[in-house]
RNA sequence: GCCCAGUUGGCGCAGUGGUAGCGCGUUCCCUUGACAUGGGAAAGGUCAUAGGUUCAAAUCCUAUACUGGGCACCA
């Protein structure tokens, strides 16, 4: 017997033991089955996972496990990401508290201590995956940064360099200060920022009035080499062509023209920095300025400032401001908003600087994925997520793939003094030294799919495996990682690195803040699993997960969720606790079948239907929504409850066959939420497969299976539609006139549909509403009336009911009858008045008018009586 | 600035052309033998605004407002 609750920690560390003991998870290629595969996108080794993590791993799990049951050989790749400048971070934060800088340790060193890191740091990850259930094929667990992936790495960047896709050059990159290290353009993020726009006069050389230019960052004046000002803009053509003075630093500089000047903005007066600005480089190329670094990778002001070199920028900042002011060069000075790049990493705000850097050319790259899109052979959930995706690749700019830190992989680039630099996948021999920086971490991720099949061999993995079935991800690195992984995959492979790609949302808090630690609103998933259960919070997040939307996260959907496993934990301990003790296989057969068993076999082959329709278009909070309500609202709150009247009776094949319907309903409903719900469905389908003639060890095993026949029963849905309307009408009011609910009386019935209600669904009525007695008749006096579809029902209550109340009640039923009634007319009308309507829907019209009229005229008819 | 989503009862969200639904919350009643992690009942929304299409619009179209996001930006 199970117990009275349901109580989610020994259930799930057995289940979690005989899955790992039959090793689920593991996949091989098998001839003849079609793969179903998912890659993990690794998390980075930067921690724990957070709730984010458990949806996305969840979601994924889910759709394995949909796979797998449908009969695909599912293969779900775990792994880890080395997580380059995320996780350097994470090291050097660590140092810090220790009063230690990664120099103090020296590259070898500091890197052997991030091994030792990402060790630990993998098997929580790796613990945290497992206990959420995660069906992964841990035989295959890859690193972005071990020796297989590390193979992939370098063959594809020299066979990019062969292809002449990569290229070293001095361009202007995006400079994280605080990193030390070169950004791709997608690693910055723009943030509005309140700030000023000051006015400085540069006065004409040898004297005099000259160009006033705005500007937003007065200290990169010192990297100036040119003013610019529009050609068409008369106020300024005097200055053209003569040099004015660079203030504080009394360099002279020419004044040119340039159309890229927009004369409504500030002065009209640009000044011109090409080293720390992207269109002033632009302009200093057109016009063969030098390029002057007046700020250096540090973030401090470079001895082209003069006196404040050596100065941080915002050290600078407090130190010139004022010397413009006092010197008099300060004209203006007002409130300016302006758009501030910060690294996506640590924040902080980005200088553009002109370095030496790898890049890779994305035109030619971004070909195959583009056209695979427009072909239809790559779609991503939901849609709205591809014209992004397609703007992207179509404006995508070269990636700066060279990063100064020292976490990733090495650049395969030998330099020698006097010889070409050497792309190799190994050292030339001695002499030779390796590029100190290392890849972007967005390298190796986006050889991801084809490097744990083990790429650049021809493995047999890899043949059957590739391309993967579906990439789930968030939206935040649609560019970063799964346009990379298209392009890679297309690039070495011919075809996309996968057909559909799940864009899922984020998950929030509950007032739809984004979590972070600074705002003390993380929920953490492990917290969420031991207080309620590992099942309850997947299907919190499934429930929630609709297409592309973020969720707001409230520990009571965890609660609500919890309490439904508890549901379905109970509902199968009734059932079982009506089954003899001896297993007994309860088949499906027509005889015996009442319109209630016919209802629920109806109903829960529309569920299955909907849910697993639902799991195939990725939508898994449609499928969790079906199987909630099927579940609890059908199956529980009123299949159940019809049930108990022939359970209760004697044995005889009217009981088997209720039995068997309940044994066939639930074990199919649990095994359509087992995806969802993986642990409790394992457990109460073990207790109950007996009963219904299943062997199979376990339910991913075994596949769905469903209900054998086809129950679809449209008529008799609609049949028990009116039944429950009856019930419900009932005991409405039972609950308005304060009959205890187990008190039971007395009622009349009266209508067209009495006849069915006295007839075959009487015991329904009866066992549903708590009656007594259920008898054909008119309204006796001093009764009560309740209006359902095609019946009235009488209660007499002889001296209990107040006959002012009773009409007071009857009159605002009737007037929400008419209220019905005008509606329907007005849309009968519309219709017979159209030409173009179905016979079936006016027919279907006619029927709604009809039964409200006939409702009102009961209803009047009472309360005629009544007065 | 361009583009995309969203705007539905107190809160969070479904619903896509035919009389507005769910969860949580609220109110009342109930510990009847699956479950109080439960059962029954009730209150509460003219579906952002203004137009339009249609016999019929929360649902389609157009504008507007607000919110969120993506992209690109004038220093």
């Amino acid at each position: 017997m199970l117990d009275k609750a349901y109580d989610p920690k020994p259930v799930e560390a057995a289940r979690l033991a005989s899955w790992d003991a039959a090793r689920l998870g593991r996949s091989e290629p098998k001839d003849g089955k079609d793969p179903y595969v998912i890659v993990i996108p690794p998390p980075n080794v930067t921690g724990a996972l957070h709730i984010g993590h458990a949806l996305n791993n969840t979601l994924q799990d889910a759709f394995i496990r949909h796979n797998r049951m449908l009969g695909r050989e599912a293969c779900w790749v775990p792994g880890t990401d080395h997580g380059g400048i995320a996780t350097q971070n994470v090291m050097e934060k660590q140092l810090k508290a220790e009063g230690k800088a990664k120099h103090d340790l020296g590259r070898d060193a500091f890197l052997e201590r991030m091994q030792q890191w990402t060790r630990d740091c993998k098997a929580t990850i790796l613990g945290q995956l497992h206990r959420l259930g995660a069906t992964l094929d841990l035989d295959r667990e890859a690193f972005t940064m071990d020796e297989a992936r590390g193979k992939a790495v370098y063959h594809a960047f020299k066979t990019l360099w062969e292809r002449g896709l990569v290229y070293r050059g001095e361009r202007l990159v995006n400079w994280c200060v605080r990193c030390g290290t070169a950004l791709s353009d997608i690693e910055v993020e723009r943030e509005e920022r309140k700030g000023a726009l000051y006015h400085i006069h540069y006065p004409l050389e040898g004297g005099g009035e000259g160009a006033v230019v705005a500007t937003t960052r007065p200290i990169t004046m010192f990297g100036d080499t040119a003013v610019a000002v529009n050609p068409k803009d008369k106020r300024w053509t005097h200055l053209v062509g003569k040099k004015v003075v660079i203030p504080l630093i009394d360099r002279a500089i020419p004044v040119v023209e340039d159309a890229y000047v927009d004369f409504e903005f500030g002065t009209g007066c640009l000044k011109v920095t090409p080293a720390h600005d992207q269109n002033d480089f632009e302009i200093g190329e057109r016009h063969k300025l030098p390029s002057i670094k007046a700020i250096t990778p540090d973030g401090k002001l470079s001895e082209a400032a003069g006196p404040y070199a050596g100065l941080s920028r915002e050290k600078a900042q407090d130190a010139v401001v004022p010397d413009l002011e006092a010197k008099g060069y300060l004209r203006k000075k007002e409130d300016h908003k302006s758009a501030v790049q910060t690294c996506y990493r640590c924040a902080s705000v980005i200088e553009p600087l002109l370095s030496l850097q790898w890049f890779v050319k994305q035109t030619e790259l971004a070909k195959a994925p583009l056209a695979a899109l427009d072909a239809g052979e790559f779609k991503i959930y939901p849609e709205n997520w591809a014209k992004p995706y397609r703007d992207w690749l179509v404006n995508i700019k070269d990636w700066c793939v060279s990063r100064q830190i020292w976490w990733g992989h090495r650049i395969p680039v030998w330099y020698k003094d006097g010889e070409k630099p050497v792309v190799a996948e190994s050292s030339p021999g001695a002499g030779w030294t390796q590029d100190p920086d290392v890849l972007d971490t967005w390298f190796s991720s986006a050889l991801w799919p084809l490097a744990v099949f083990g790429w650049p061999e021809k493995t047999k993995d890899l043949a059957y495996y590739y391309p993967t079935s579906t990439l789930v991800t968030g939206y935040e690195i649609l560019y970063l990682w799964v346009a990379r992984m298209q392009m890679m995959g297309h690039a070495f492979m011919g075809k996309p690195a996968f057909p559909d790609a799940v864009i899922h949302g984020i998950v929030r808090d509950k007032s739809g803040k984004k979590m972070s630690k600074s705002l003390g609103n993380v929920v953490d998933p492990l917290v969420m699993m031991d207080k309620h259960g590992t099942d309850a919070l997947r299907f919190a997040l499934m429930h929630q997960a609709f297409p592309g939307k973020d969720i707001a996260f409230d520990e009571q959907s965890v609660v609500g969720a919890r309490n439904f496993v508890n549901k379905l934990w109970n509902s199968t301990r009734f059932v079982l606790m009506n089954l003899p003790e001896a297993p007994k296989a309860y088949a499906l057969g027509k005889d015996g079948l009442e319109a209630a068993d016919l209802w629920i076999l109806s109903r829960c082959q529309a569920t299955l239907a909907k849910a697993k329709a639902a799991l195939d278009v990725y939508d898994p909070a449609a499928a969790a929504g079906a199987l909630y309500v099927f579940l609890w609202d059908e199956f529980c709150a009123w299949y159940i409850e019809l049930a108990k009247g022939r359970l209760t009776g004697a044995e005889g094949p009217g009981k088997d066959a209720v039995r068997a319907v309940l044994v066939q309903v639930l074990s199919a409903s649990l095994k359509a939420l087992h995806p969802l719900m993986p642990f409790v469905t394992e457990e109460l389908h073990a207790a109950i497969k007996p009963y219904a003639g299943e062997s199979t060890d376990f339910i991913l095993r075994g596949g769905y299976g469903g209900l054998t026949g086809d129950w679809s029963a449209p008529e008799i849905e609609k049949e028990m539609a009116k039944v429950m309307g009856a019930v419900t009408a009932i005991r409405s009011l039972r609950a308005q006139l304060n009959v205890p609910p187990g008190l039971k009386i007395k009622a009349f019935i009266d209508g067209p549909f009495a006849g069915a209600l006295l007839g075959k669904h009487k015991a329904y009525a009866l066992l549903l509403a708590q009656l007594e007695s259920l008898e054909a008749g008119a309204r006796p006096p001093q009764s009560a009336t309740a209006v359902a579809d095609g019946a009235a029902f009488y209660i007499p209550l002889a001296g209990v009911i107040d006959l002012g109340k009773e009409r007071e009640r009857l009159a605002k039923d009737l007037a929400k009858a008419e209220s019905d009634i005008e509606k329907c007319e007005a849309k009968l009308r519309n219709i017979s008045a159209a030409p173009n309507v179905p016979a079936e829907k006016l027919a279907e019209a006619r029927e709604q008018r009809d039964s409200a009229a006939a409702k009102r005229d009961r209803l009047k008819e009472t309360i005629a009586v009544l007065s």
